[in-house]
Formats: C-alpha cells, sequence, structure tokens
DNA sequence: CTGTATCCGATTGGATACTG
DNA sequence: CAGTATCCAATCGGATACAG
C-alpha cells in the first residue's frame, strides 16, 4: 500500500512514538538521574547520596522523579537492612535502554557548546 | 594523568553537557518542532500551519519556542512577500544535527510502547 | 497572517518542619 | 536516613483582545 508524501501514517506515528518518550523521560531531571545511576552502577547509591551529587535538586523533585521512574521500571528501588533504613536505587536492564539517547545528548551538549565557543558567542 | 574510577573530571563534564542539551532542547515541545520542520522541509511552513497541525500548541508558547529555537541557530525565520505577510520558518544545517537524537527519541517511544502492550500494562 | 499584550488560573518547585 | 506535609512564591501557559 501506497502512502501519501507528505502526510504518510508514519509521520504521526513517529509524532506519537516521541510524544510518548518526553512523557517517560521528559523534564528537567530524569535522563540526568538516569545518566548518574548508570555511570555510578557500581556503587551504593541511596536517596541522601543522590540528592548531594546531583546538583540542584531538592528532596521532593527527586522523590518524585525517583517515583516516576520506578513505576516505568527504569529504576529499581531497593530497602537495605541497616539502622538507620537506607535504600538501594539502582538501574534496571529496561533503564539501560536509555544509554544510547543519553550518550547522544552528551555527544550533543559537548558540539553545541564548542559551537557556541567558536562562533564567539 | 591518572583520574579517579569514581568521579572522573569526565563524568562532570558528560552531566554538565547533558544540561546543555536538556537547555537547549529540553521542554514539552522544541524537539517536536524540530521534528516537524526536518520531515517537512519541502514545505512552506507557516506559523499558522504549524500551530494547526502540531497538536496542542498555542500561539503564545509557538512564538516563545520558535524564538528560542532562532536564538540558537536551529531555526531559520525568513519573512515573505506574500499579502497579508506571511512567514517561513525552515531547519537549518546546525538544526539537523538533531536529527539523530529525535530518530532515538522515535525508536524508544516506539519500543517502549511495545513493551507497556507486551507486559500488560 | 503573524504575532504581542494582558489577564488570570493552574502547576511547578523550593524551604522548612516533621514522621517513622 | 528516607521520605512526607505544608506553605508559598514564581513560573507556565491558555484565552482573549488587539496591532501591524
Amino acid at each position: 500500500m501506497k502512502t501519501l508524501k507528505n502526510d504518510p501514517p508514519e509521520c504521526s506515528l513517529n509524532l506519537l512514538a516521541m510524544r510518548d518518550t518526553l512523557e517517560v523521560l521528559g523534564g528537567k531531571w530524569k535522563l540526568l538521574i538516569l545518566h548518574y545511576l548508570i555511570t555510578r552502577d557500581d556503587q551504593i547509591n541511596t536517596f541522601k547520596k543522590m540528592q548531594r551529587e546531583i546538583t540542584g535538586i531538592s528532596a521532593k523533585m527527586l522523590t518524585k522523579e525517583l517515583k516516576d521512574l520506578e513505576e516505568n521500571h527504569l529504576v529499581h528501588r531497593e530497602q537495605q537492612n541497616t539502622k538507620p533504613i537506607t535504600v538501594r536505587y539502582t538501574i534496571t536492564e529496561y533503564g539501560r535502554s536509555a544509554g544510547d539517547l543519553i550518550q547522544q545528548l552528551v555527544d550533543w551538549g559537548k558540539t553545541h557548546r564548542i559551537k557556541l565557543l567558536t562562533s564567539g558567542q
């Protein structure tokens, strides 16, 4: 079956898919959190540690974002048997699937910064 | 020079780069607008047409987002000699550099949707 | 048509204090 | 430590009217 050149169903589908991604991974913090957990998967990343090291995020936002990410199976929450209680957050296998995306964000940002410098802005 | 395992400068640099990208391309609309202009580069995309076809965006937001994108040289604005005046928006060469990123957003969204369906959510 | 200006409700998100 | 609850300021963003 043939599709019209300028309004193919594929275009709408792509748009829909993009909106899905932006809904799940969008906002100011989610991708930064995933990046954090991916690059520090060899460590015990507790709530407190994350809040300290992801500069600028408040407890309220970190709670909310981690909850969202957990609901989408991108992050795993595991309560430790410590006193006082600590909670370990880890990236899930599915969460890793955002790795390429994150890497591209990093790459694009680096290139953009260079462009700004060299274009004298 | 050697870097520590768990807190390499590279990690901070990556974080910084990500924040840069999220600042320039982040938010609800910018990537959708770039996607729109990339996929319809063979057409005359006017303000009105864009507002009609990018579902849900208001004039106010479209104005603001286009201005931001233009300031970052991702989008080009060109006033046409028509009566009444129309304005054509096009993607710039630099704007195209976000193409891979956008494609990954699309791909991830499609995969995510499939995952939701097959995991019975 | 392409915006801008204004009003105003809704949402975001920080600060602080508090609970288990 | 890991959050929750509350207050409150700032911003977001739609609707409408208007200007060039």
